[in-house]
DNA sequence: CGGCATCCATTTTGATACTG
DNA sequence: CAGTATCAAAATGGATGCCG
């Protein structure tokens, strides 16, 4: 692999070259969420065959950008996770969810397929700084089986596949009430009023949840 | 084309749906410093045959990031432009250029090609808001034929091939030094004091023009 | 010069079967 | 599970030739 380069001495074209290649890209997205087991990996990007995947996973590795590590005891499964240099493709592939909320996000396909891991990244791609300002706290969020939390101090945010330590609130929502959250431009209240969502916990933390996150108006790319 | 998708229900992939194949960043990359002709597209991007460069940009109008037009009279010449869909990718250009000026800028390789035009890109990438705070002013720059002009207005930073209309100040500097400029960590003032450039024009913007971009400090993957 | 069509060698990928 | 091996299909790169 690799032997397919732009030759160019270029930031964006070197990018590129390390993480340009079909799946690229979506395998970091998992592993942003917290390490993944290869199997996870495979469930998740379908498509992508079992064969290939082995071969970005070493190609990661091999470049530093991720590392096959394994679970503290007594799980000791196998997971691969990001370097530092991995962490911080971050801003770039929250650029890219960005444009696409804005761009291309409609209606769900009939043929797509949905992880709600995708959603809380989406939700990190739309986190306000500002209007997190002064706020410390930490949320869950249970959605068909998955945990997720996200704990916001005072303008940033980090999110984890994973139940938190200490949730100031928690939220259950449905897979696609949560698909349609990020899709379409919904709220947490709406989705609370409709039914499709329950939250229980500190009430402060509760209310502040739904200005945190902004999500672009949508538009179409075929008018200008 | 673009039979290949990832069927996700997710931004980022419904975004390198988009412009994830090869060249397609690249081509886009071309574009954000202006409207290019296809001859000076085919020049830049070595590698890329003819062919393929007219399906990649049939592809781009088609999906509405950018358009064909002509340039006004006499010259006529068709030439491809973004769409306000297209420019729109600009930060998420910017965040890759970022990664890469981090974590791959060494040395120039021997075989890689270079054009003035990645580098006023990579002012953009470098662009420091805080440090533009009150300033109001637009530079020329001259690199080997080509000119490129960037107009800085009070934190925002406007960079496109052409000369300026008035500009404060104008650089000269040559190629190589400007590769090393934002391949290795170097400032303007570097520059000017080692000869490889000149400048001429408004001493106060001349003299605000180094805290203007600030170079990530490099760092090797292969540590963490 | 701009741009499309064609042919062909090489890579990359997708899907599946197979092994520890 | 995790990962290899294998093979068919698709994408790419490069060279040309053509046409307005």
């Amino acid at each position: 692999m690799e032997q397919r380069t732009y030759n160019q001495y270029c930031a964006t074209a070197r990018t590129l070259d390390l993480v340009g290649e079909r799946w690229t890209l979506l395998l970091v997205r998992e592993l942003l969420t917290g390490p993944k087991r290869f199997g996870d990996l495979r469930d998740s990007l379908r498509g992508l065959g079992t064969g290939l995947l082995a071969a970005r996973l070493k190609h990661l590795e091999r470049e530093g950008l991720a590392r096959k590590t394994a679970l503290p005891p007594p799980a000791r499964t196998p997971v691969y996770a990001l370097t530092e240099a991995g962490e911080e493709l971050a801003p770039a592939i929250l650029a890219l969810a960005r444009w696409g909320l804005k761009w291309t996000m409609g209606e769900r396909g009939p043929a797509e397929t949905f992880h709600p891991g995708w959603t809380v990244l989406g939700l990190r791609a739309v986190f306000d700084p500002e209007a997190a300002a002064g706020l410390r706290a930490v949320y869950e969020f249970r959605i068909g089986g998955e945990v997720f939390y996200a704990r916001i101090d005072d303008g940033t945010i980090e999110a984890q596949h994973g139940p938190a330590q200490h949730p100031d609130a928690t939220i259950t929502i449905s897979e696609d009430a949560l698909a349609a959250l990020t899709g379409q431009g919904g709220t947490f209240a709406e989705a609370l009023a409709s039914g499709a969502a329950e939250a229980s916990g500190d009430a402060e933390a509760l209310r502040r949840l739904n200005g945190l996150f902004r999500l672009p108006p949508a538009r179409s790319r075929t008018s200008s």
